[in-house]
DNA sequence: GTAGGGTTAG
């Protein structure tokens, strides 16, 4: 080498830490060109590990491949580095293949690269291979390379590896000799060459290479796991933060929650003092168990410790909040990260969605949008849910389109919760066809599209589905029983429900919670069954809750039992006194009984305690724009003309047989007044407007956040026979499809 | 060499 070289690998050695840009970095390439001229290997590969350490991918290729043949080691490991950093983990492992056919001695610089690409390639076996030369070549006791094994036996933990090495008993290196020793033998030669010898080929696309080829002695042992990451921990010489933080993650990701937990203590007593990543790693502990208190208590400790602004603790403070309920705190928490990215943006939409902000989770969604962030695969099946709840058809229609382009469909959790979404705007069609586009489906998919079948009412594809999930080994959980007994009990199959909820505990040994519970009384409760509902709800085997005893006490409604509604309700208002529900259904009752001084006597209770009706609300969408309608709404701009169609469309219904029944109609008035009173329900005021804005034959699509009145549901199936209109409409509980005169639900809700 | 976010019910 000469002087000028000399001189400017000095330079660099004292100044690498200044070069921190491409542009430096290219700066300083052109000046030693210009200077020096053609330069030698050694200083080409220096520039190339410049280029590696700031990720600079094609800069240090096109470098490397200007060098002549044998080309440097260093230049080599630079590369495999700089492929591992850039995410091309495959491209890591070859150029590692190439340089060892080429007979080029690794050194322990070089394993933490390959050990991660191992890692996010899920190859436990090469990664296993990888330990086993980190032990032969003594770089176990390396830093680095340590808590890269720990990484990758971390990450790696539910990918059964199948075989190991035991070091323990391997002759050639005894684990147990002492430190310094292996350490001195490093960078011998003799060492090296064993390793060369132990190594003759391998080829990264096969699963069957294996580093260690022809090492005598070997006993096979299982996978490490979580083993795994402890036994390089406990073996570990040194340990920083760094490794701490690793093995307290690991433990994590194996459910080892206390182990975690007295791991962080420990590292207390180690005079180590929690970084960043230490706390972003343990919070979503807190947020998984809901402890509040805990959440706090590290954010207090983020706060003292200038970690305020750091995003990563920022969002998975976020999720703590929000799954305490506390959208308002995890908004506040939001707002305070200067810097947001993906993730930080994610959890704050999925905080607001999960807590039903629906609108609030779209808003923030769209504000993401204007910023220069993409959405990724997480924003949308965060903000699916918002669409799904809300039947926002024309929305979820745009993400889908997105979804699409971006080439995202193939993601199961987006899969799922479009076919979710889809059921739940009233297409099932095309939800059926998203869900057979699946590659696989989970228990969540199933689900989805089971639960889709039973809110419109169709029992016999809900079942069918269901049985072949189970053909298909996804066990049944508790949240696909609910689904399954919902299409019972729409319905209206008793037995079939009865025998499910039944096997559910035999044959899958899921013990019945509330919602299935409810899901068989309501059963019970809609086929008219109504004592034998009331009995089986005395006779849970836990608490009932107000919204259990509530469906039973519409099906006293909707047949008619005042004296049972009477015991029901006063169940209900022992446990839950503010359930508006319960007040209004029974007063509701006493209206429709002629018993109007009762009625009175209800209604000046709620008013008296501050309680107030639920107003109806329904929703209806026209060119892709939702209008809210709420009973007797006279403030829509297009009032007179809604009226006008629906007095119109009465009258031509009336001709073919409708009756109108008042029996629903609250007040104390005559008849006139009462028929009124009906024409002003939300659901026709939506259906009207639906009408006069779509041209003859659209489908209308109406939402409505109660259960359908008993007229409005007969006026509705007048209206799709003499319109020849589809209407779908989705109330509280489920859907309804009208078409020429009947509704989907055969009048059974 | 280490960290955070998502889908199904109610």
């Amino acid at each position: 080498m000469n002087t000028c070289h000399q001189t400017l690998v000095r330079t660099y050695l004292e100044n690498q830490g200044l070069i921190r840009t491409k542009a430096h970095a290219k700066q300083l390439h052109a000046q030693v060109i210009r200077t020096i001229g053609p330069v030698t290997a050694t200083v080409n590969s220096l520039i190339i590990s410049i280029y590696s350490n700031l990720n600079l991918l094609k800069e240090s290729l096109t470098l490397f491949d200007t060098l002549d043949s044998p080309k440097p080691t260093k230049a080599w490991k630079s590369i495999i580095k700089c492929y591992a950093s850039c995410g091309q983990f495959v491209n890591s492992l070859t150029f590692f293949n190439e340089m060892r056919t080429l007979g080029k001695i690794p050194d322990r610089n070089v394993f933490p690269s390959l050990l991660k690409s191992c890692a996010y390639l899920r190859d436990i076996r090469l990664g296993e291979s990888l330990h086993g030369s980190v032990i032969r070549l003594g770089f176990d006791c390396d830093l680095y390379t340590g808590n890269a094994l720990m990484n990758m036996y971390a990450k790696l933990q539910n990918f059964g590896g199948h075989q190991l090495i035991d070091v323990i008993t391997e002759p050639q290196k005894p684990i147990s000799s002492s430190r310094s020793e292996q350490k001195k033998s490093d960078h011998s030669h003799e060492c090296n060459r064993d390793f060369t010898v132990g190594v003759v080929d391998f080829n990264i696309n096969t699963k069957e290479m294996n580093l260690l080829g022809n090492v005598g002695g070997e006993k096979k042992i299982g996978s490490l796991g979580i083993d795994g990451v402890r036994k390089v921990f406990e073996e570990m010489p040194t340990r920083d933060i760094v490794s701490w933080n690793t093995v307290i993650s690991g433990s994590l990701q194996n459910g080892r929650h206390k182990e975690a937990l007295d791991m962080l203590r420990e590292m207390g007593n180690a005079d180590l003092k929690p970084d960043s990543f230490t706390l972003s790693t343990v919070l979503p502990m807190f947020a998984k168990f809901v402890d509040v208190l805990k959440g706090k208590e590290i954010h207090g400790f983020a706060i003292r410790n200038g970690f305020v602004e750091d995003v990563f603790i920022g969002s998975s403070l976020i999720d703590v909040y929000a799954n305490c309920n506390r959208v308002e705190d995890a908004y506040k928490l939001f707002c305070f990260i200067p810097q947001h990215d993906a993730v930080s943006w994610n959890s704050i939409i999925a905080a607001c969605v999960q807590n039903g902000r629906f609108d609030k989770g779209l808003k923030l969604f769209r504000q993401m949008l204007q910023t220069d962030l993409k959405p990724v695969e997480h924003s949308f099946s965060s903000i699916m849910p918002a669409c799904s709840h809300l039947t926002t058809l024309h929305l979820g229609k745009q993400l889908h389109g997105y979804i699409i382009r971006a080439a995202f469909y193939e993601n199961m959790y987006i899969a799922s919760s479009l076919v979710d979404m889809y059921s739940k705007c009233g297409n099932l069609k095309i939800a059926r066809l998203i869900f057979d586009n699946m590659e696989k489906h989970d228990s969540v998919s199933w689900t989805a599209m089971i639960m889709g079948y039973a809110m419109h009412g169709h029992a016999h594809e809900a079942i069918f589905l269901f049985e072949e999930m189970v053909v298909s080994g996804e066990k049944p959980n508790p949240v696909v029983m609910v689904a399954v007994l919902t299409a019972f009990s729409h319905a209206g199959w008793l037995n079939e429900g009865w025998k499910y909820f039944n096997s559910m505990t035999q044959d899958y040994g899921i013990v019945p919670a509330l919602e299935h519970y409810a899901a068989v009384a309501d059963l019970l409760g809609r086929a008219g069954r109504l004592e034998e509902a009331y009995k089986f709800i005395t006779s849970m085997h836990i608490k009932p809750t107000g919204s259990v005893w509530s469906s039973l006490l519409s099906a006293c409604r909707v047949h008619k039992n005042i004296d049972l509604a009477e015991k029901v309700a006063k169940e209900i208002f022992k446990i839950d006194p503010e359930y508006t529900g319960a007040y209004t259904i029974l007063s509701n009752m006493y209206g429709a009984a002629g018993r109007w001084k009762e009625a009175a006597k209800i209604r000046k209770n709620m008013k008296k305690k501050g309680m107030r009706k639920k107003p109806a609300c329904s929703w209806v969408e026209v060119k892709n724009r939702l209008h809210a309608f709420v009973a007797g709404d006279k403030s829509h701009p297009l009032y007179y003309q809604i009226n006008e169609a629906l007095e119109d469309i009465l009258e031509r219904i009336q001709r073919e047989g409708y009756v109108p029944d008042t029996s629903e109609v609250l007040h104390d008035v005559d008849e006139e007044q009462k028929q009124y009173s009906l024409c002003a329900h939300s659901e026709r005021l939506a259906i009207a407007f639906g009408i006069i804005s779509t041209p003859a034959g659209t489908t209308i699509r109406v939402t409505k956040n109660l259960r359908v009145c008993v007229d409005c549901h007969t006026v509705l199936s007048f209206i799709s026979k003499v319109l020849s209109r589809e209407i779908i409409v989705r109330d509280n509980t489920r859907f309804h499809h009208f078409t020429n005169g009947k509704c989907s639900c055969g009048d059974y809700w």
